[in-house]
RNA sequence: GCACAGGUGGGUGAGUGGUUAAAGCCGACAGACUGUAAAUCUGUUCCUCCUAGCGAGGUACGGAGGUUCGAAUCCUCCCCUGUGCA
């Protein structure tokens, strides 16, 4: 029996799996079309709002209203066009055009690394206004495959995703995966961390992997610096960086129109990734260097490696004003809810970060009265509200003592719940921050953002 | 009634004469988590005291006695539990 939609806008049709994902529609009513016998899905019932932002209409709250402040700078670039509306200081109200629909930004990216941002089903995503997702390479690539995922469709029809997808090249896992990597000029020997095997990857082989998934932003393969680390070791790790980057985009220039699918075909946006630790200097050299590959975008790597939390924002802006104005600006795993806020004040336009949907899952969760841990036996009779404050599902339904009682015994719903809420309070976070700027208010902390009008 | 087996800290369960206040696991209580090897990891979890230490006392392996320099561990009796046979 096919699913039924509750309503349907005038533009509703049916569109088999074979068909294109249509970037950019509306997709409110969507619902799967099944053949109750063999369970094979055969499509999907859409309605193809011609060019609607799926993010502005479900966002809740309601988005900003539209500035009416002129448009700053329109500048289109080799395949991601990125339209500034307002700034505010350093801080900045953008939308970015890819091929699955627009993202208002500054915007916070949910992590996704195996096609699944861990425990919510993607209609939650949806409805909780996500824009934009990431997907990991490395993990991708391991399992279920780059080539698996390509017969399946892309990624964003293997995961039924049809907003944005960033995926990350995997240069963070040869940071990460430390014991079982070895970096040579040539790329990166890993020993997989599912079952031991060996496998390589370079900044050609990445590319490939990211072109066969069909993200519509890929980044660059890079070497997360560690930290701490010398002066030369830090200066050889740029180094490589940047030769890596080079090499990232000579192979994705030659080979971007392999992507199978039209939506993507040749409009994706690879982005490069600035490093040199927490040099200033180096990271000006690093910016500077790479932003002469004249990339769609550029992101701060690098950071949130364990240095205290004032050299991070330090270095973000050290670096940040040497990006230029026109192009996007990606902070690569970060933050706190404050920190978040706080970047975006200082112009940073896209940021990513498991935090809120891990720490969801160990029972931390951020509210608008700051962290609740609530694995703790005070909220035991707690009948409140996890956040007062907070408009999302799980705060207008359920009392901390039931989200405790569900912890407690190791309850999947427990993590599916925490999660969405975290990432809730993330969003609303961001569109807050969005709508301060477009009021021509920048807000420098989480409370002056949640206690805006 | 007889014959085996067994009674250990909140639970389970190691330990069969000497760093054993007693492993491990679970539970409980805290803490960490920032381009996800993460439903993970770390710490605490008998009582009292302080100069807060791999500190000092006390209590503790069903109960009561005993052997021994020393007992959760060996012996005796008692209580209780399980299984089998009458």
């Amino acid at each position: 029996m096919a699913g039924q939609a509750g309503r349907r806008c005038s533009r509703y049709r049916f569109l088999p799996n074979k068909g294109p994902i249509r970037p950019g529609a509306c997709y409110e009513n969507r619902t799967n079309h099944e053949n109750s016998s063999s369970n094979q899905r055969l499509g999907y019932f859409v309605c193809l709002h011609g060019g609607a932002n799926p993010a502005s209409q479900r966002g809740r709250p309601p988005p900003a209203p539209p500035s009416s402040q002129p448009v700053s700078a329109t500048i289109p670039t080799v395949s991601l066009p990125f339209r500034i509306q307002t700034t505010e200081g350093p801080a900045r109200l953008g939308r970015l055009a890819t091929p699955h629909g627009e993202v208002e930004t500054p915007v916070f990216m949910p992590v996704g690394t195996q096609a699944t941002v861990k425990g919510v089903p993607q209609d939650v995503l949806e409805e909780l206004g996500v824009q934009i997702l990431l997907g990991n390479t490395y993990h991708l690539y391991l399992r279920p495959g780059i080539n698996q995922v390509r017969q399946l469709g892309g990624l964003h029809r293997f995961m039924s995703w049809d907003r944005a997808i960033l995926t990350d090249s995997g240069g963070f896992q040869v940071f990460s995966l430390n014991e079982l990597r070895k970096v040579t000029e040539d790329g990166v020997t890993f020993r997989s961390h599912l079952d031991g095997s060996s496998h390589f990857f370079s900044p050609e082989s990445a590319m490939e992997a990211q072109i066969g998934l069909g993200a519509d932003i890929i980044m660059a393969f890079d070497e997360c610096t560690e930290y701490p680390a010398d002066a030369s070791r830090v200066r050889q790790s740029m180094e490589l960086t940047l030769r890596w980057a080079a090499r990232s985009k000579r192979h994705f220039e030659d080979h971007k129109h392999e992507v199978p699918w039209k939506e993507t075909k040749g409009t994706q946006a690879l982005f490069g990734i600035v490093q040199g630790g927490m040099d200033p200097a180096l990271r000006r050299e690093s910016a500077e260097r790479t932003i002469e590959l004249d990339l769609p975008g550029y992101a701060i790597g690098g950071l949130s490696v364990g240095e205290p939390r004032s050299l991070t924002r330090e270095i973000v802006e050290a670096t940040v004003q040497h990006l230029p104005a026109e192009k996007p600006r990606y902070l690569m795993g970060v933050g706190t809810p404050d920190e978040i806020v706080e970047y975006a004040s200082l112009g940073i336009d896209m940021m990513d970060c498991v935090l809120p949907t891990r720490a969801a899952r160990h029972g931390l969760l951020f509210t608008s009265e700051g962290k609740v841990s609530i694995k703790q036996v005070r909220y035991a009779a707690d009948q409140g509200a996890l956040d007062p404050n907070c408009p999302c599902r799980v705060c207008s339904r359920y009392s901390r003592a039931y989200l405790r009682h569900l912890y407690a015994s190791n309850e999947v719903l427990a993590q599916v719940l925490n999660t969405i809420h975290n990432l809730s309070f993330y969003l609303d976070t961001m569109r807050k921050v969005r709508h301060s700027i477009g009021l021509g208010r920048k807000a420098r902390s989480l409370s002056e953002v949640w206690s805006l009008p």
